[in-house]
RNA sequence: GGCUCCAUAGUUCAAGGGAUAGAACAAGAGUUUCCUAAACUUUAGAUCCAGGUUCGAGUCCUGGUGGAGCUACCA
């Protein structure tokens, strides 16, 4: 039982035998550092079942719990606060129970559990990624992790959109120009060479429409009429029929860009377990827009388009099926949906990692899916993310400003390069072990910098001023680790359990206190699908233990006991680090 | 027009309705005979505006202001 189930349930007795009362909830918090004590009851929300002077009811508890339990040592009433001093010897126990753990926190799947898939990624087989895709990459990494460690199964997943006019357009543009370059033979990554086909045909594209405006066409009429664009929509129909070149064609074309795809996800360190593709999945979800039909779940109108009426929700009619029956994108995401779990049918509920700019369109899918009585549908989940911005303004592939996630990778790498070098760091070792590790970090800062952010919230990127390596960031908190490998390399690291007569320090308390929590920053973490909450934890971890290291000697204390503690305190601070790390997808180096 | 999200030090981010709003960067002042100074210690500096609910509001509600997004028989 947890000390927070134990009060919890010796308040409720006391406010049972002193006030004759019962009490719900009881409000937690940890005690702030200018008072004495380590958790803090909050007495006010009390006053609404017991009337009374909030200082006399906080007397009566405290005096109650340090009478009936073994934990608590003393306690004082500020205002309405009640602060409880724990006894050391419970600090100590708990300590020796976690500390030879190293999966301190982490929860195994239970047997049984359902499980959850979790779709990020999803790009467009026409460009290269960016950062845009970095922070949804990093993102929809970090939360199937999480929520593994908060003991669900987890399937990481992706729908790639591999089909539609946009890729034509690429394919059309290395038909005409290609002199059948392939990645082999123009030393091009697969999808920087297919996106600099699509480039190619809007700037013919745009020329075109120029031309037909010099003759007195609209806009609007010129960008329908240009001839590279017919061209493109007429390819889009060979390729619907099947024709058996535009097929071999697009085929090869997308294989050229998963393989540069699969350099950068390995680059980033993100897998999947299964992948679904839009060209298989486009024409699913027809069959249920008829099921909806007879349950009354959708309409006709009299053109013989197909709607969902959610004016009752609050929201808009939105169409399911077009009146030459065609489907729609929702049609599609109804469909992948229950695809997906006739696939997986352990699955209980799903997670989308998609741009905010698609809140409404998740809303209206949710909502459908529901209306069709799908048990699993109360599971979905919308990971919802804001843009990445530039000092700029929006990342524009046309402006040329958009930040290619290749150099950025490699520019993080050579900046952490740059300053160890600086700082003289890693004399000695191979050029090879460097680079690896120039890796580690500058990985480190990139994903630290983006996931410590709340999801929904815009993140300002200034390609400039790069990304800081000190202070809240990721290479503090390896360097962090990589300081307390150090220590245990020196510490003849004694494995005796800790005596609990020991003494605790404040620094080393405190540490200790915050070891304590990490299950639950795990949970919160999970269910509120927030890598930021994990990555905030670490943060406060590190300052803590980076205070405790320059205020107190490890290897040079006054007694071995308290030697041995000190050092298996570190060994449980660098494990967690690295435990919470791993759920964040960044590595820890031994030395750095 | 309607709907959704965002607004906190000069800057980038924190703060489950709770105590004196925390950090980092930048600015100022210190700390290296000792475990890695990418560190530590320290000074100054902020809740967009106006109301309301509450014992208590950065947080909840209403109305403004500013920014972003959605509002396609595109995906």
């Amino acid at each position: 039982m947890s000390l927070q189930d134990i009060l919890s349930q010796a308040v409720k007795q006391a406010v049972k035998t002193v006030y004759g009362s019962d009490i719900e909830t009881i409000e937690f918090q940890s005690t702030r550092r200018e008072f004495a004590g380590d958790i803090t009851i909050v007495i006010f929300p009390m006053l609404r079942i017991i009337k009374g002077n909030p200082v006399q009811i906080g007397e009566s508890i405290g005096q109650h719990l340090v009478d009936h339990v073994n934990e608590v040592k003393a306690y004082n009433v500020v205002k309405g606060f009640l602060n409880i001093e724990i006894d050391d010897s419970y600090y100590v126990s708990f300590f020796n129970d976690i500390s030879n753990d190293l999966n301190y926190g982490i929860v195994k799947p239970k047997k049984g559990e359902k499980a959850i898939m979790v779709e990020y990624s999803s790009p467009n087989t026409n460009k290269p990624l960016h950062l845009g895709h970095i922070r949804n990459n990093l993102l929809g990494y970090s939360v199937a992790e999480i929520l593994k460690a908060s003991g669900k199964p987890v399937y990481k997943t992706q729908i790639i959109n591999d089909r539609g006019i946009h890729i034509c357009k690429s394919m059309l543009a290395w038909s005409r120009y290609g002199n059948g370059a392939t990645p082999e033979s123009t030393g091009l990554k697969g999808d920087k060479l297919v996106g600099n086909y699509y480039v190619k045909f809007d700037q013919d594209y745009k020329k075109e429409i120029e031309a037909l405006i010099a003759e007195g066409k609209s806009e609007e009429e010129a960008k329908k009429q240009a001839p590279i664009m017919l061209e493109a929509q007429e390819m889009l129909l060979k390729w619907e029929a099947g024709d058996e070149a535009v097929v071999a064609l697009w085929k090869k074309m997308n294989n050229w860009v998963y393989d540069g795809f699969d350099i950068t996800y390995k680059n980033l360190g993100v897998d999947f377990d299964c992948l679904y593709y839009e060209s298989k999945t486009y024409l699913l979800g027809k069959e249920f827009i008829v099921q909806g039909l007879k349950q009354g779940v959708f309409f006709k109108k009299d053109d013989g388009s197909v709607w969902c009426d959610l004016t009752k929700d609050g929201l808009d009619e939105k169409i399911v099926l077009r009146a030459d029956g065609t489907a729609v994108y929702m049609t599609q995401d109804i469909g992948t949906a229950i695809q997906r779990i006739k696939d997986y049918p352990d699955v209980g509920g799903m997670v989308y990692t998609v741009g905010n700019e698609q809140d409404y369109h998740f809303k209206v899918l949710f909502l459908i899916l529901k209306k069709l009585g799908f048990d699993w549908a109360e599971n979905l989940y919308h990971l919802s993310y804001g843009m990445v911005d530039l000092p700029s303004g929006k990342m524009k592939s046309r402006e040329g400003t958009v930040v290619d996630a290749d150099d950025l990778l490699e520019e993080m790498a050579a900046t952490a390069g740059q300053i160890s070098e600086e700082l003289g760091k890693l004399d000695g070792y191979s050029d090879q072990e460097k680079q690896e590790l120039y890796k580690i970090i500058g990985l480190g800062a990139l994903k630290y910098f983006i996931l410590k952010v709340d999801p929904r919230k815009r993140i300002l990127f200034d390609p400039k001023e790069s990304i800081d390596f000190q202070g809240n960031t990721g290479p503090f908190i390896q360097y962090t680790y990589a300081r307390i490998q150090s220590i245990l390399r020196k510490a003849k690291r004694g494995s005796s359990k800790v005596s609990e007569e020991i003494h605790l320090h404040e620094k080393e308390k405190s540490l200790v206190k915050q070891l304590e929590v990490f299950p639950v920053v795990i949970q919160n973490a999970a269910n509120e699908h927030s890598p930021a909450l994990i990555a905030n934890y670490t943060y406060d971890l590190v300052k803590e233990f980076n205070s405790f290291y320059q205020n107190v000697s490890i290897l040079a204390a006054d007694s071995d006991d308290l030697i041995d503690f000190r050092v298996q305190l570190s060994a449980a601070v660098a494990n967690t680090i690295k435990n919470a790390f791993g759920l964040l997808g960044i590595q820890v180096p031994e030395r750095m």
